[in-house]
This record gives structure tokens, C-alpha cells and sequence, in this order.
DNA sequence: CGGGACATGTAACGCGTTACATGATTCT
DNA sequence: AGAATCATGTAACGCGTTACATGTCCCG
């Protein structure tokens, strides 16, 4: 079976739940997988229509409304093998994250210790809006979507940025302090 | 001033470390930054070239030893100012880190419970393996270079890493035993 | 009737990886 | 002599972002 971009994997995937349409994929990414994945409409467009030039979906460019330049997507009964099949495979390696505030920090030495510190604030100022919109992601999901069983799923995936993302702000704390401690 | 990426500001970062060849710089960074930052060869030679045409750092083609190939590199006054510019600015910000297994999880609902548990197990082995190497490289770098001023920010990269990657461990034992008690 | 959300799409560009090519030095 | 490591470099390719271009729908 041929291989895909994990970009598009992640569209085959969001096919099978409600989202339809490249706009809704777009809406979705940015609102649910924020905290591990996102994507541009200058990717999903084109991977749309690799998708259907694949055989993987079919759209149908709303023939019955008006049309409004709305396409609709459903998986073919190969697109939905070939994501099982990808969601089967053993995952490959784990990521290395590029950190532009490690990297400065690594040249710390270099900067004064103000300007460490500001850089620390703000990125930790930084990390807990983001620990709060995942605790608004979690209040709605489990509000809004309570039965099915994806949201548990979800749910995962959730925890795992709350975890890390608690532990950075607390590794910022610590090393704000072993900073200031110091002089 | 000119921008440049953040691959270039990385090398000339390193620049002011012991490293003086492009082969040096790579060493560092798959030893040290290898939890926050990687490159390849394929970056590395053709930003040097760059950083030499910026006038950003001079390069001595070995003239004295015999002519084996080896370049070092130097940092111009010109070359620290812009290293130091960069390190001064705020940082812009956090990246979203793409993650395959949360995206496969995310789908978990079309695998068998099986396949997400083998995933996760072997996700979890493998990030127990880089908290070892962390640790590794933490009393390396303690017995070392006990005395420099660097040592002492390298270090806090390196609890970044520690810390971040511990959550992530504990995030696997818990979803294990989540999906394994739910049945 | 104007603004904001909805909706689709393309082209240019930048960045990074991979594969390839080459050759010197050092160790056994 | 052969292998491993040191050392530099390029070309092709894949992926992703950004900026641009276009148009509809709905609400007030």
C-alpha cells in the first residue's frame, strides 16, 4: 500500500468525524488538536484533492444547494483502509522540538540577566494561557460531547498537553528562582 | 539590522563556544542541544558559507596545518553584535509540536485496543531511554565543564528536558492504565 | 449595505532532510 | 590494507507557511 504525509493521515482521520469540508478541518485542527498538531489551507486544499485523485474520497460539490462553492467530503471504503492500516503502523520516532527559548537560554551567558529573566517571565506567561485554553477545551469537550466515543480519546491527548505544559511553567519557576538566587 | 533564521543564529551561537568547524558544531548539537535543537550537514556548510558573506565570522582554510580539508571559523565583532541583538529580543512563540502518536491516539476509536497500547508502551520506553540520556549527558557535563559559566544554562536546558519528558512518562502510565481499566 | 464569518484555492518562497560525492586521517 | 572516524560539500526533493486572489452568506 502506498504512503502518505502525516498531513494527510491527520485529513483522512478528521473525515471520519463530522467535519466535511476543508473549512471545517481548518476549524477543527485550530479549536481540538491545537496543542499537538495544525495546518494551513495552503496544505489541506491540495491534500484534498490528492485525497480524491487517490481514490480516498469523493466530493460532492454541492450539487443540491446552491452552489456556494461548498465541497463535501466522504471517505471511500480505501481511504478508510488506508487509514486504518496507517493507524496500525508501529509509530516511528519521537519528534525533537525546535525551542527557541532553550536555544537562547543555552547562550545565556551572553545575554544580561535581565533579559533572561523577561524572556522566562513572558514565556511562562505564555505557557499558562495555553494551560487555560486546554482547560477550556476539556470543560467543552466533555460538556458538548459527553457520549461519543472519541471524546474520550480526545480527552488523552488533552491530558498529554496539560502535563507538559504544567511541567514547563513549573521548570520556569524553578529556574526563575535558581536565577534570582544566585546573583 | 539584517534577520536571520534561526539556524544561523544557532551557529553563530556555537561559534562562540569551542566548536571552530562545521563538523564540531554538529558533534555539539547531536551531544548537548539534541533535546531542543538538531541540524544536518546539509544546513550547516551552506549557512557557514553564508555567515562568511555576511561577514559574520572569517574562516581560516587551515592555512598553516597541512591542507586537510579543515576550516575554522571565527567570529568578527560584526558576527557577536548580531548574535548578541538576537539574543536580546523577546521571544515570539511557543511552537506547537507536531506529535504522531497523539494524532494516531486522537483517532484511537478505529484502533484496536491492542495496537494503542503497544504504542503507547513503546512510546513510553522510548522516552524513558531519552530521560536516561538526559541524565547521562547532565553528569557529563557536571564532571566536565564544572568550572565555565555555560555549563551552568546548559543545565537548565537540560531540566527543561528532564522535566518535560518526565510528565510525558507519567502521561503514559496513567492513559495505560486508563484504557486498560476501562474494558 | 457593510462587516464579519464562511469558503476555496494558488504561487512563491524558505527551510530542512536525504542521498550522494569526495577525500584525509587514524587505528588496528 | 582496511575500517572507522573525521571532514566538507551539493543537488533534489518534500513539506509547510505566507501572501494573494476570489467570492458567498448572514446578521444587524
Amino acid at each position: 500500500m502506498k504512503n502518505y504525509n502525516h498531513t494527510t493521515y491527520a485529513i483522512l482521520g478528521l473525515l471520519t468525524t463530522d467535519c466535511r469540508s476543508g473549512y471545517a478541518i481548518k476549524q477543527m485542527i485550530d479549536r481540538s488538536l491545537n496543542h499537538f498538531w495544525k495546518i494551513s489551507y495552503g496544505q489541506i486544499y491540495p491534500t484534498l484533492k490528492l485525497i480524491v485523485d487517490e481514490g480516498l474520497a469523493t466530493v460532492s460539490a454541492s450539487s443540491e444547494d446552491s452552489k456556494q462553492g461548498k465541497n463535501e467530503y466522504e471517505l471511500t471504503p480505501k481511504g478508510k483502509e488506508v487509514l486504518k492500516t496507517w493507524l496500525e503502523e508501529p509509530i516511528e520516532q519521537i519528534p525533537v522540538e525546535r525551542n527557541e527559548i532553550l536555544l537562547k537560554l543555552f547562550f545565556g551567558s551572553h545575554q544580561s540577566k535581565e533579559t533572561t529573566t523577561d524572556q522566562l517571565e513572558e514565556y511562562k506567561a505564555k505557557l499558562e494561557n495555553r494551560y487555560a485554553a486546554y482547560t477550556g477545551i476539556e470543560e467543552m469537550l466533555q460538556n458538548n460531547y459527553g457520549e461519543g466515543e472519541d471524546t474520550k480519546y480526545w480527552l488523552f491527548t488533552l491530558d498529554y498537553g496539560k502535563r507538559t505544559t504544567k511541567a514547563a511553567i513549573e521548570w520556569c519557576t524553578v529556574t526563575l528562582e535558581a536565577i534570582s538566587k544566585e546573583e
